[in-house]
DNA sequence: ACGTTTAAGTAAATCGTTTTAGTAACATTG
DNA sequence: CAATGTTACTAAAACGATTTACTTAAACGT
């Protein structure tokens, strides 16, 4: 046991566990906090401060183990350095793939972020960004929320609904998508294509589904009622992919292809299909959407249209400090659309002869 | 555009974007911030204050829509509710649905968390924990990390490196789980196992692969050098996986099954046994671990040792704020154990006959 | 009618920093 | 040698809350 006898002692008063505040590190030094606080922010009016005595303050500083108090800083200039985020939940794959980018640029730029879900509740969306708002943060970033007000801070939205005042949108550009998908299947064939819509509360489910309906009319591929089935409840296990097939199997109306919302729920009907002793992509094609880390390695390898999330992340968080830096006067809705891919790999091939 | 004309004038001094301070609600009702304080927070000593005035005060606070700064607060009451995790990366499933367990409980208990990663880097890790505490984070909840000192801070660590002081461990019953493991594959009547270790950074692996020799060597299975192989890099993609069973297969030395480190891998592992024109499960069986979301759905649907994943992460979370309770002085290393299960799908079957 | 309670508040200190506006001592300059 | 600069600092006011310790006026008890 080395470092158990001094916590005793030097318990004067202030920070917690081991760390000192600037008042007692100026006390010890005989100097003034005004003094050390110009020397450790290198403040430029500390020139005068010769180097000796920076030297002390450093050699103390490090020596009594202070720690600047965040918090304490933030009041006084201001910034917190920190954003919000909300997400609908952590461990969903998209939100997670898009965290990553968010991340990436933040960490770099010196910026925390507070991280809060809302579960599709339109409460909780609410309430949780009403707190991140008294917690000082400086930005909001909203993935796959459904926000309807104008936000109290700057706010840029990934797949969001847009044409709110005050948002910057970060979205997908989905005719392209659909274009890439709908087309990939009718090349193949396709011309009796089930479409698995997303869930209700997701914000993309209704531009995809109409972009869909827009490629698919174009081609002269009739929209046939009973083909098209909307996932119901979690986003995180492709269980309600696995519902969803079910139910488009028990109507008994043919088809060949079937264009699911995304990768996880394209995995659940991949399921179904196998187990309704069906191949795929013999006997269905299933096409994916996001391009998850696991869709190249499921069995079949999913074809999908790729979304580029990681970078929809980090175009979202730089984004938003650039809107923090220039005052806050990007009050019209703002739309920064990346482009989607199509990666074309096992579960999809050309139309069985009928 | 309703609401445009007000801010430029209401901008006395205070805080941002349509927030107001405590003392410019205080001046608006001529009142003291003492009493508004009080009030607000229902004080003990706000019973003599008349309910005519409070609702004035309450109204005020409304209509003014009167944000406390929580910064503040907590610098006066020195408490943030706020924990800092730390994780090797976001996307990495396995931390993403730790997390999800954290916050269900976190959110219920009114508390937010700082989320940082170390990517597997000592000097990242230990900085960020700096940067943490600064934050003035009340406690600590690492995932899969390497702490190797006395922490600042209470820590609960989930899978951790055990036996360091102060830091309190989450950690999975490796040993029930090499048997779980071995047995189901031995009971099956696998007696050549392929092993693919986890990546040298994860602090699961050492033990992981210990528990899994002795439950071979005490069934008689021998253990064979060239049948042991190492995951490197990446923690998210099953590409890894796919690159470990391709040197197993390059080998030349035959087996039967193959113990995976965890679903993740195993799925790159099927992956290259298919490609190889070898059958999963009739040819080799492969076992995996965790149990993620895509285990059960993928095809063969994976057999796998299941770790209470939310589980670990509420049971870190909930310790951590009972630590924050009761004093610190849970000096001494303490461990709490959860248990793994055995989940039985697809991916394993009895050996084929020589 | 005097002292004591109670009601309804408020002034000021505090949390741990940063920052503005000085000051005191010494050196330099014309 | 008085004015002016420079050097090496510091006092005190913020930031926006909470909290302790009063204060003043009215009500009450005897």
């Amino acid at each position: 046991m080395p470092d158990k006898s001094k916590s005793e002692t030097e318990k004067e008063k202030g920070a917690a566990r081991g760390s000192v505040s600037l008042k007692q590190l100026a006390k010890h030094l005989k100097l003034s906090t005004t003094t050390l606080s110009l020397v450790l922010n290198a403040a430029p009016s500390a020139v005068s401060i010769p180097k000796e005595t920076k030297d002390r303050i450093f050699t103390a500083a490090k020596e009594l183990n202070y720690r600047p108090n965040y918090l304490a800083r933030s009041l006084r200039v201001q910034r917190t350095h920190t954003l919000g985020i909300i997400v609908s939940e952590v461990s969903d794959n998209y939100s997670a793939m898009v965290l990553n980018g968010i991340e990436a640029v933040l960490s770099k730029k010196g910026y925390l972020y507070l991280l809060a879900s809302h579960l599709h509740r339109d409460d909780l969306l609410e309430k949780h960004l009403q707190i991140l708002v008294e917690r000082q943060v400086e930005g909001l970033i909203a993935v796959n929320s459904a926000i309807r007000f104008h936000p109290p801070l700057p706010l840029v939205n990934i797949s969001g609904h847009k044409d709110i005042e005050g948002v910057t949108n970060v979205i997908l550009n989905h005719h392209y998508a659909a274009e890439l998908g709908v087309g990939h299947l009718f090349d193949l064939g396709h011309r009796k294509i089930a479409v698995i819509k997303g869930q209700q509360f997701s914000a993309d489910t209704e531009v995809r589904w109409k972009t869909i309906a827009e490629a698919a009319q174009k081609r002269g591929i009739p929209i046939v009622g009973k083909l098209i089935v909307q996932l119901e409840g979690d986003m995180r296990s492709p269980e309600v992919g696995y519902v969803a097939m079910k139910k488009l199997l028990s109507t008994g109306e043919k088809f060949t292809a079937v264009f699911a919302f995304n990768d996880i729920s394209a995995i659940g009907a991949i399921r179904a299909l196998q187990e309704s002793d069906s191949r795929v992509p013999e006997d269905f094609s299933v096409l994916g959407f996001d391009d998850i880390y696991a869709a190249e390695f499921h069995n079949p390898a999913l074809t999908t249209i790729r979304q580029p999330l990681f970078e929809m992340g980090k175009l979202a968080a730089t984004t938003l400090l650039e809107m923090l830096k220039g005052n806050f006067d990007t009050a019209e809705p703002k739309v920064m659309t990346v482009e989607p891919t199509l990666v074309v790999r096992e579960s999809t091939s050309p139309a069985p002869k009928p």
